[in-house]
DNA sequence: TGGAGTTATAATGTCGACACTATAATGGAA
DNA sequence: TTCCATTATAGTGTCGACATTATAACTCCA
């Protein structure tokens, strides 16, 4: 599953962290709403625990991006915005640019076919027309060659932080906003570049996918501001 | 101060906060040694405060890096290792790259004369042989390059969360461990690319540079092992 | 003497209560 | 009626105590 792929926690020992992977999953999943501000005593009751293994599990959930606070007043849900997911494109693209020049470099031959498995799959849902679920499809491809990278704080990086916040605002685009096709193919593009061990090539490659993305996903929001207009 | 230039408090107003200070700083400067456990009852009673003040600000600590956390077994400030501070310069390659090339789109021309007046410092630095404070003026650059960006998510995974790592290897290298002229010049180059508004370049030219810095020091820690050894 | 099992100790996780702060509600004066 | 001051309320920050877990010390047996 999407989810437990870039779990920190293999499994949760104590009840913070329990709370915080309930509460993380809340989010992304919209459960809890973008922008919500969060009662302390209230979430803690309806969750049966204490107001202070809570309060450890909204200081994690705070380094993952998915809450702010300020002192005194509260935590509140992220809120969506534009500019911020414009931004995470642009962090994606530098990071995840170097993530493909280093698995260039550093992934066994038994990786790269478990990517190659991971195309074939995405290839099969394109033809069944399966929308659903070449999202979780795409997140697999990046995540196996951010793994690739062998960089343990550029994973971290990648994978605990700034992807929840990419979970985050893909659930709440997930309404026909996929190029599936053009992806899939970029994505052909950038393994190719892998498996030649050409990690400039991928690294460009990878830049220009995430580019893509990016301009795709802002031309979107625009017509949909549009349509929300006229 | 280098401290201050990159802190997320602008005045610490609750216990945590100022703790969590107290202790980014006497780590950063070596009060507390690395890869040290830490006694929540020793360091509360020291610091006089109650252990659930302390857990909080711990908990801050390990979204900067600098102490690592196991469920059950307790909190430990994060060692010294050649392979992680590797790992810290590919990913400053990428994400400073990526902000010199903002930088060049986004900086005022007001933000690009203070960076001119850093290069200005940094070259008096350097004729009076002040080897102590060019670590202090190298940051200072780095850090405006980084805010010229303009992306707030950005700045705050470098400002706030890499480059607590980056003072923590940088004090414990810095004797006779800089490579003043080659960087100043270097500098020179990315300022140079920005004012004339030159993204591509400027990321290049970056790049290079963090690359150059990787470089030396990977060169000084090995020639510093080999010393050791024989 | 060495090692496994057991006990003892210290440390972390969790909780409920109190203090202080911010916000909402209320009341009074212009 | 409107605005400001005051009070009331809810919420966050902080603390000390208890429960549970890991580690150290010790004992007993082979």
């Amino acid at each position: 599953m999407a989810f437990s792929s870039a779990c920190k926690l293999q499994d949760p020992v104590t009840i913070a962290d329990k709370l915080f992977l309930d509460l993380r999953r809340a989010i992304l999943v919209g459960e809890i709403p973008a922008g919500k501000k969060i009662s302390e005593p209230e979430l803690a009751a309806s969750y049966g625990v204490s107001r202070g293994s809570l309060r450890e599990a909204i200081g994690k959930l705070e380094n993952c991006n998915l809450v702010t606070r300020k002192p005194n007043i509260g935590a509140r849900i992220i809120g969506f915005s534009t500019p911020q997911l414009i931004e995470i494109y642009q962090i994606r693209e530098a990071m995840e640019g170097m993530a493909a020049r280093l698995a260039a470099e550093n992934m066994s031959e038994e990786e790269i076919d478990r990517l190659n498995a991971i195309l074939e799959r995405h290839k099969l849902e394109i033809e069944q027309h399966q929308g659903y679920s070449q999202e979780d499809v795409d997140l697999d491809f990046h995540f196996s060659i951010i793994q690739g990278s062998k960089n343990i704080r550029l994973i971290r990086m990648l994978c605990q932080d700034l992807y929840d916040l990419v979970r985050f605002y893909r659930f709440r685009l997930k309404s026909g906003f996929h190029r599936s096709e053009q992806a899939f193919h970029e994505h052909n593009l950038v393994v190719s570049a892998i498996e030649r061990r050409d990690g400039e090539m991928a690294e460009t490659l990878m830049r220009h996918h995430i580019r893509a993305s990016r301009d795709y996903a802002r031309k979107m929001l625009e017509a949909t501001v549009a349509q929300n207009e006229g």
